[in-house]
DNA sequence: CAGACACCATACCAGTCGGTATTATATCGC
DNA sequence: GCGATATAATACCGACTGGTATGGTGTCTG
C-alpha cells in the first residue's frame, strides 16, 4: 500500500534530503525531548524536511523513534556489542560501566540514553513505544546475565555468583547514571558512580579502566 | 486575583469534594503517566471533579503537580526522613537504599517514583516543571551527602571515605531502581539489587534490613 | 427573607496535536 | 519531447490540548 523508495532503480524526482542524515538530526531530537515531547513541528525543523516527506520516508512519527532507537543503538550504543565481547567478567564490566558512562555525557549530545529516558512514563497513546523500550531494557540485561553466566562457567566469576542478580545491579546502575546525566550530572561524577559500583562485584574489576582490552 | 479557598469563615457554597483526596487521585495520574502524558481530562475523571473545580482549588496543571509532588513526598517518601535519621551510616544507607525499593513496589500503586519519572525529559513547555524535580533530585542527595559526611565525623565511617561520591552512587542506584520498577521489575528484583549496592560500601551494612531501629 | 458569596456544570476559546489530500515540480526510461 | 513516477510544498483535517467565560445552584451572613 505505501509507496516504499525503490532501492537500485531511480524513477521519478529523486530525493532531496539524505534520509540517514535526517534520522541523526530526529534522533537527537527524540534524545533531549523524549517520544510524547517531540513534536512533529520539532522534528521537521531538525530534520529540515516537510511532514509528507517525513511520512512518505519513514511512515509516522511512532516508525521514525523506532528507527532513531535503532540508529541509537548501532552507533551511540555500539560499545556494548563489544564489551560483552571482552575475554573476561572483569573487563565484561568495566567496559560496559565506564561505556555507558561516557555515552550519557558525551559533548554535543544530549545526556542520558534514549532508551531509558525515551518514553519512561507516558500517555495511553504511547504505550507502545513505552513497551518497545521496556523489552529492550530487558533484553540487555538478559544479554548480560548471558555473558556473565558464560564467565561463571568459564571460572573467571565465582561459582557462588549470581548473574541475574549481578545484571540486575548493572543495569539498574546504567539506568540510574542516564538520569543523573539528563540531571546535570558530568562525566567525572558518573566515573565516581562507577568506580564504586564496580566495587560491588565479587571480583576485582580494577580502579582505571582500559586495563585489558 | 485569584479566589482562593477561605480557612476559617464558610462563606458561599461550601466545596462538595475534599481537596486531599482529590490531590491524592491526581497524584496517581502524574505517578503513573508523568506530568505531560497525564491530560487535564485524565486528571478532572481521576479526582471526580470538573475542570473549573481543578483551576479554583490548585492554580493550574503545574501547581496540581506541584501539590501532588510535596503529597508524593510527605507519603510515599516519608521514610527517607527516618532513614537519614538512623543513628548509623550503615543502618542509613540499609533503610534508604530498601525503603525505596519497596516504595517503587508497592500494591495497588505505580511503579517507580515520581520524582525521577514524572518529567525527565519533556517539551520546552515542561522545562519548568524538569527543572524542578531536577533541584529535588539534587537536594535529596546532597542532603545523603551531609548525613555521609557527619558520619565521617563521627567515625562510622572511615576517614578517607567520599560522602559525595557514595551519595551519587546511592541515588544513582535509587534513581536506577525507579526506572527497574517502571519497566516491571518485582520487589524481590530491587531487594537484590539493595544486597548488590550495599556491598559497594565502605562498611558493612549487613545483608538484612531493619538489624536496628 | 435579601443579598452576598463561592461553588458546580456547560459550553466554549485559541492553539497545537499527529496525520493527509491536493497540487506543482523535477527526474527518469523511452 | 513524452508519459510515468515520485518527490516537495501548501493547505488542510478532526481531535485534543490547557485554560476560561457564563449562568445556574446551594449555603452562608445579616
Amino acid at each position: 500500500m505505501r509507496r516504499g523508495h525503490r532501492e537500485g532503480t531511480t524513477v521519478g524526482r529523486p530525493r532531496e534530503f539524505d534520509v540517514d542524515d535526517a534520522l541523526q538530526a530526529a534522533l537527537r531530537v527524540f534524545w533531549k525531548k523524549g517520544f510524547e515531547g517531540a513534536s512533529l513541528t520539532d522534528l521537521t525543523e531538525a530534520m529540515g524536511i516537510t511532514r509528507p516527506s517525513l511520512y512518505a520516508a519513514y511512515g509516522n512519527k511512532e516508525q521514525l523513534f523506532v528507527k532513531a532507537l535503532d540508529c541509537f543503538q548501532s552507533t551511540c550504543l555500539g560499545f556494548v556489542e563489544s564489551a560483552l565481547a571482552s575475554p573476561d567478567a572483569a573487563s565484561v564490566l568495566r567496559n560496559l560501566l565506564y561505556g555507558y558512562a561516557d555515552c550519557y555525557t558525551a559533548q554535543g549530545e544530549p545526556r542520558g540514553s534514549l532508551k531509558t529516558n525515551g518514553a519512561l512514563v507516558c500517555s495511553e497513546a504511547s504505550e507502545p513505544v513505552r513497551c518497545e523500550l521496556v523489552r529492550r531494557r530487558r533484553e540487555d540485561e538478559a544479554a548480560l546475565e548471558r555473558r556473565l553466566e558464560r564467565a561463571r562457567q568459564e571460572g573467571d566469576l565465582p561459582k557462588d555468583a549470581d548473574p541475574a542478580a549481578l545484571a540486575a545491579f548493572v543495569m539498574t546502575v546504567a539506568q540510574g547514571m542516564s538520569v543523573q546525566a539528563a540531571s546535570g550530572a558530568d562525566r567525572e561524577t558518573l566515573h565516581a558512580v562507577v568506580r564504586t559500583a564496580l566495587r560491588a562485584m565479587p571480583i576485582s574489576c580494577g580502579d582505571h579502566r582500559c586495563v585489558t582490552t
